[in-house]
DNA sequence: CTCCTGTCGACTGTTAACAGAAGGTAGGTG
DNA sequence: CACCTACCTTCTGTTAACAGTCGACAGGAG
């Protein structure tokens, strides 16, 4: 109750926005704030369906009850908070549903983000996609399920990034946090049954070798595998 | 300054939402504003770029700041207000790459849509459907730009909910506001321009027809030729 | 004449306080 | 003993006030 961590703008900052080095962010509150709740919800300091009080989170940050409510509402347009009129703040509880709409949506986005991809990428691009793909065989390695993931998202983001297409990639953003809220749920199995079977380098290759259609079946083939593994480990637990 | 219209939950509930007759919605002013504001940038009663100053709308809708900068917020969700930190809110200026950005991402979002809805749709879902081309019908006889815009985007919607997909849904109405928007900087031209040479009836019969792939591609031709007719007006203004 | 600098007004970001709704609880009633 | 009702607490929606920032403008230096 009296933790008072008062969000220090610094910290939110370098923790994760990848600010220019040498321009000084003036973050606002309002911004810190998200960063603070929303990591609240992915590292699973809340529990899904619980209630995020206002008076309590502006307690905790230091600030007034301003800030928190911009920042809950950001939250719901980033799909991790669910707001109820006149009753509270929730954590978005995922279905089985939700992993179907969250996967088919992506697809029908990361198909269109490909192949711009395929078109606009040249070869450092090729070189920072797999590197982000090096990345996630370390995590593998490590074994540490949070760090496949977002190691997982990081990749997909730098195809998204290529299409050079903000709309997409604003849209793209939604679902990507509520993808990882949603590995959250499946932290408990091993690693390694979410690993990739190749199904990224294909993904890159084809990207590399400026063959849309062969891309984005990669992708295609990619997701929804990795949807029904999502969805058979979704089945265990209820 | 003294204007003084008071958001009257009524009215704005009435004239936009399409709420059940027998159940008393409670309007958050929150909600009131937003739409009260929508309306205002649709209309077209302000000018792309122009500013939104919040203490003059809260004077004009007789509230506080507060469910103003809500309001606000919603709207930049929706694509229809650019806010800049510490700057204010101003309405969105749509360029020629805005344009190709919205059909795109559209094309994606629709086409995951009516290959969903020619699996879902049944008899009165195509009925629906045929009267909202009716009414897109009319509208042109009548002349009536706005109400051709309209018309149209209420069909597609009605495709869109088809899919019975709730994240697909709220994507594609960021994309619907602005759409509307961008149809306002070509109203001055002749409506029939904008007019449907049966595309749109080609789309419905392939989904009453559960034929994934026609409706698809008649989709993506009708998107991309409304692209090119709304591309080509956009080159004559600059 | 152009560029820089200090001041000023306007507006946003934030705060604290008020009023009303939602849900829970205790007491009473059948 | 179950159910209903009235209160009561908690929290949200809203409001009004405060403080700091941004851009404009005027005045002076080069």
């Amino acid at each position: 109750m009296t933790t008072q961590e008062s969000v220090t703008t610094q910290e939110s900052v370098t923790t994760h926005e990848i600010a220019s080095p040498n321009e000084i962010v003036r973050l606002e509150l309002r911004a810190a704030v998200t960063i603070e709740i929303r990591n609240m919800i992915l590292s699973g300091e809340v529990a899904p369906g619980q209630r995020l009080v206002e008076t309590e989170l502006a307690a905790r940050f230091g600030t007034s009850r301003g800030p928190v409510r911009d920042a809950l509402a950001d939250l719901e347009r980033s799909g991790l908070v669910l707001i109820k009129n006149r009753r509270g703040s929730f954590v978005v509880e995922l279905t089985a549903e939700d992993v179907d709409e969250l996967y088919s949506l992506r697809l029908a986005l990361e198909e269109l983000a490909v192949r711009k991809a395929t078109i606009n990428a040249r070869p450092d691009d090729v070189g920072r996609m797999r590197s982000d793909l090096t990345a996630i065989g370390t995590a593998l390695l490590d074994g540490n399920a949070d760090q496949v993931g977002e190691a997982d998202m990081r990749l997909h983001r730098t195809i998204v990034s290529l299409a050079a297409h903000q709309r997409l990639s604003e849209a793209w953003e939604r679902l990507a946090d509520q993808t990882l809220l949603m590995m959250r749920y499946l932290t408990h199995t091993r690693p390694e049954i979410q690993g990739d079977r190749g199904e990224h380098g294909a993904i890159i290759d084809a990207i590399a070798d400026h063959d849309p259609d062969r891309a984005a079946q990669a992708l295609g083939a990619h997701l929804e595998e990795a949807r029904l593994t999502v969805r058979r480990q979704f089945a265990q637990r209820s």
